[in-house]
RNA sequence: GGGAACAUAGCUCAGCUGGGAGAGCGGCGCCCUUACAAGGCGUAGGUCACAGGUUCGAUCCCUGUUGUUCCCACCA
């Protein structure tokens, strides 16, 4: 064992070995318990971000701490084939070469892809592996293979004959850059300056415009019903500006009176308001763009101008006809691709539709039941979902309450190819679950398959389950389906989470996809700024790992893993976290030094033979249970450290049930630094040295609640303590080569905890802190060992501890000298009262100074208290226990005062 | 326009059903005591954003204000 801690030393050699001994693999059968986790398929085209680096943290600590608690545990992992994504990447690859994928050919170009995604595909998942995920790789699937390609049309059809899935003319959001159709989703609100076109319309009409452009497609103006200032115009006919069509001036409560003129130009083609209006007014909708941004043959004399062009001819030509009153600067929203980041235009366009409200009904009570179950139940059932935070809840409802039909169809190449076939000759649709060769309606065929495929989230909505083997009742289906928790970024709440919800909760027979749902927050840079390359404030996690280690990055993580916080990601906070591994790594070395494995400085792996005192003590007994037989005779302080092992224990795990992994986090590190390595290793120190009858004992609890501590911190940081673990001595229950990922999690005893020995050491803590705090204050040099002496019977049995910890020469029971003489000073702890000989030691001027103001305090306390006393409301009202304990306190601080008046006298006596 | 979250020590954040505010880092002082200087010991630092209200008592519950962030919708 080095002597410092260095992670590039064993990570990747241990990361191997759990992989290639299969202790990642869950069992499609199992008497065990079932635990499952689906992981968020990352996209092929990814590398590693601190995104996934969260989720895959969180996720491997939960699945890693399910599967020592003897769960059957699935880690399903897989990527995504990331439609519209992975096309642009490789056609940007494409064009390095000056080349398209139309020259291409769709086939051609789709076989460019796989052999793109042969070659790349993988990084992502080698990236989760160096940061020490754990799931079942030899499951892993893609979206695009065999198996969730047959679900996925499966599904298709399934929904299309039940008449939930249907082809239709809608207006959909439509890019010029992607060509193709978007979903609401896809379409992110973007703050744009622009300009507020003021038009003469028609005598009496001006209108107010943003897209003047679109005026060619215009099929009315609408007003206001009870609007008096158009009332008689409705029902007339008005000539479009620059075109001359006649088009009706109609009434319609969406108008907004108040704002500019008060009517509208109604352009059915290109704005989904008003083709919600020309619908209801049965108004023609002339679509005036072609897919590509121009202007098509309905355009007239703007033929073949792209949007932007058209709106500057458009706006001079209303000029030069002195139709333009005025323009104005306007700051207003404007939808863009998600992906290109260019305007969308809402189009008419036959697109493949998903009916959304009856999956919503359903997908909505399935989380209303969850909100009133706890998470114990919860498990229990199969029907209801909760999202934590909970404060999702209303979000996730407001969304589902409004929802709308999905576009699923995309007029992409890479992906699931719709499985719907167009005759020819009859124009009927055939959609099955085999490729058609035949019209299903005349028999011609003269049949081709819908050269479109579907939006990506398709096959992600299936994932829980698709990568399971259904629609086959396969063993892992029924053994992990559903699935107990999503983790995920609350970014994807709506895109994918929902969806699965929907489709999981209809394709199967009512079963929820997930039982928990847990939205992570979104890792920033230190500053609290979105990471981008643009920004140039990404920090690689690779980087990370290689400076600090995976298990700092992963601990920094988790303990910053509050709920639906940003986590603004700091270096100096992993360094810190890296520090807190070396601290555990030489408290290992410690120990090992104490059970006698120490060769040349370096500590090496203690055979069992060598091991004599623990065989010999233990009678080959496995450590667990020799401890809970010989806990009643231990020492005091062993005692003590095992029912702060408990305590911790119970802590770490509720932390974990609760998804606190923070608070898990807070518990452990604190348990290993200041319980065990501040406290127990020091008094460690004292009982190896001065109690011959306690040297056995001493070492098995070093050995055993360090191997208890290291198995609680396995699931956040598991390289660490599975390479400290390999150090441990061999011994009954524990053979060479035995895995930590593999061993039980450790379950808190009740009657490992001994209450007195917690107070009683508390005390001594308490005593060995006042007693440097006097050395600190008073300058007393470190090397000085000042002969002491008490006056109080709690501290009785501590003598000797508190005489190593405060580096006194020696602790004894007051006998009145030292009280009496003039030159000693006072400590006065809770539960004692120490006496120091101070002549040559102190200044006494300090002395007096902190004497004062803990003086001070004492009195703050006292009036604090004397003042809440006072109040009859408070006596009277507050609960009697309260109030008697108010009573104790200020007995108590009025002892401390007058002990420290005394002392104050004295002190002051001896400057003079 | 509607909704949500957040505002606590110089910085980053805990504070889980109201009873005298915590951690890590940073600061300051002393110490290289053989597990660890990536360390030890001690110490300073906060009218818990602001204003009201409920209560014997509010960082915590309610209302409002200010500031930051996010989500939804998009009045052309």
């Amino acid at each position: 064992m080095h002597k410092s801690y260095d992670p590039n030393q064993f990570e990747s050699r241990l990361y191997q070995w759990w992989e290639s001994a299969g202790f990642f693999r869950a069992a499609d059968t199992s008497s065990k318990p079932a635990f499952s986790i689906a992981l968020p398929p990352p996209n092929v085209t990814g590398v590693l971000h601190n995104g996934h680096a969260l989720g895959t943290t969180l996720q491997d600590v939960l699945v890693r701490w399910k599967r020592m608690k003897g769960y059957n545990t699935l880690w399903m992992p897989g990527t995504d084939h990331a439609g519209i994504a992975t096309q642009m990447v490789v056609e940007r690859e494409l064009a390095k070469e000056k080349k398209s994928r139309h020259e291409l050919g769709r086939k051609a170009f789709i076989e460019t892809i796989w052999k793109w995604k042969e070659k790349h595909g993988a990084i992502i998942v080698q990236q989760m592996r160096k940061l020490g995920a754990s799931p079942d790789w030899e499951r892993e699937r893609f979206t695009m293979d065999e198996g969730l390609s047959k679900a996925v049309r499966e599904v298709f059809v399934r929904l299309y004959e039940e008449n939930l899935i249907y082809r239709g003319l809608r207006l959909i959001n439509w890019c010029h850059r992607c060509q193709t159709a978007l979903s609401d989703l896809e379409v992110v609100p973007t703050d744009k300056k622009g300009h507020f076109y003021h038009i003469q319309y028609a005598p009496g009409i001006v209108i107010a415009t943003t897209r003047p452009e679109t005026l060619l497609g215009d099929t009315a103006v609408a007003v206001h019903p009870e609007d008096d200032r158009y009332t008689k115009m409705v029902g007339k006919k008005v000539k479009v500006p620059l075109v001359g069509r006649l088009i009706p001036v109609i009434a319609d409560a969406y108008v907004d009176k108040e704002f500019g003129s008060g009517a509208l130009k109604v352009t059915p083609g290109h704005d989904f308001n008003d083709y919600e209006i020309g619908v209801r007014h049965n108004l023609a909708t002339i679509s005036v763009f072609d897919t590509k941004g121009k202007v098509n043959e309905n355009g007239g004399a703007y033929l073949g101008l792209s949007v932007a062009e058209a709106r500057e001819k458009v706006v001079a030509d209303l000029k030069d006809q002195g139709l333009l009153i005025k323009v104005e600067e306007h700051a207003h929203s404007v939808g863009v691709c998600q992906r290109c980041e260019r305007v969308v235009e809402p189009m008419l366009s036959h697109q493949w539709f998903m009916k959304m409200k009856p999956f919503a009904e359903k997908a909505i009570s399935a989380v209303k039941k969850g909100e009133s179950l706890s998470l114990q139940d919860l498990e229990k059932r199969d029907d209801a979902i909760k999202i934590l935070p909970e404060t999702w809840h209303a979000t996730y409802y407001h969304w589902m309450e409004n929802i709308r039909d999905w576009c699923v169809s995309r007029q992409l190449w890479w992906g699931h190819q719709i499985p719907a076939w167009h005759c020819k000759k009859c124009a009927h649709i055939t959609v099955s679950r085999s490729d058609v060769t035949q019209c299903g309606q005349c028999g011609s065929s003269e049949v081709e398959q819908d050269s479109d495929v579907l939006d990506t989230w398709f096959s992600s909505g299936l994932w829980p389950f698709s990568t399971l083997g259904w629609p086959e009742k396969t063993p892992a289906l029924k053994t992990f389906y559903p699935t107990s928790v999503m983790e995920t970024g609350f970014d994807i709440l709506f895109f994918w989470v929902a969806r699965m919800i929907m489709m999981g909760l209809h394709l199967n027979d009512g079963k929820v996809p997930f039982k928990r749902v847990y939205l992570h927050a979104m890792v920033r840079d230190e500053k609290g700024q979105k990471m981008s390359k643009t920004k140039g404030n990404v920090i690689d996690p690779l980087d990370i790992i290689r400076d600090y280690g995976a298990d700092a990055f992963r601990f920094t993580l988790t303990a910053m893993a509050g709920q639906g916080r940003d986590i603004k990601l700091s270096l100096d906070r992993i360094e810190g976290y890296k520090t807190f591994c070396n601290k555990l790594w030489n408290a290992s070395r410690y120990v090992l030094m104490r059970l006698g494995a120490v060769q040349d400085g370096d500590v090496s792996r203690v055979e069992a033979a060598d091991f004599a005192t623990v065989a010999g003590v233990t009678g080959g007994k496995p450590l667990t249970d020799w401890v809970q037989e010989s806990f009643s005779k231990m020492h005091p302080v062993n005692r003590w450290i095992l029912s702060r092992l408990q305590h911790t224990t119970i802590a770490v795990e509720k932390g974990l049930e609760e998804y606190r992994l923070n608070d898990a986090a807070s518990e452990i590190y604190h348990f290993v630094w200041n319980d065990y390595c501040d406290w127990y290793i020091e008094f460690s120190k004292e009982l190896l040295a001065s109690h011959p009858e306690r040297v056995a004992e001493t070492q098995i609890c070093l050995l055993h609640v360090l191997e208890q501590t290291l198995a609680l911190a396995h699931p956040l940081i598991p390289f660490v303590t599975e390479e400290i673990y390999s150090y441990l001595p061999l011994r009954t229950g524990v053979k060479k080569g035995d895995a930590l990922m593999l061993k039980t999690f450790p379950t808190a005893v009740a009657a490992l905890i001994d209450e007195t020995a917690l107070r009683d050491i508390a005390v001594w803590q308490e005593a060995i802190t006042a007693l440097r705090a006097f050395r600190g204050e008073n300058n007393i040099p470190p090397k000085a060992r000042p002969a002491v002496t008490f006056e109080g019977n709690e501290v009785e049995k501590g003598i000797g501890f508190i005489r190593a910890l405060a580096q006194l020469d020696s602790l004894t029971r007051e006998t009145g000298a030292l009280k009496k003489n003039p030159t000693t000073g006072q400590i006065l702890a809770k539960h004692a009262t120490f006496f120091v000989q101070l002549e040559g030691l102190v200044d006494f001027s300090g002395e007096l100074k902190r004497l004062e103001k803990e003086r001070s305090q004492i009195v703050a306390d006292i009036e604090f208290v004397q003042q809440k006393l006072s109040k009859e409301s408070f006596t009277a009202k507050a609960p009697p226990a309260l109030v008697q304990k108010e009573r104790e306190k200020l007995l108590g601080y009025q002892t401390q005062l007058e002990n420290i008046d005394l002392t104050i006298k004295k002190t002051k006596a001896l400057i003079k």
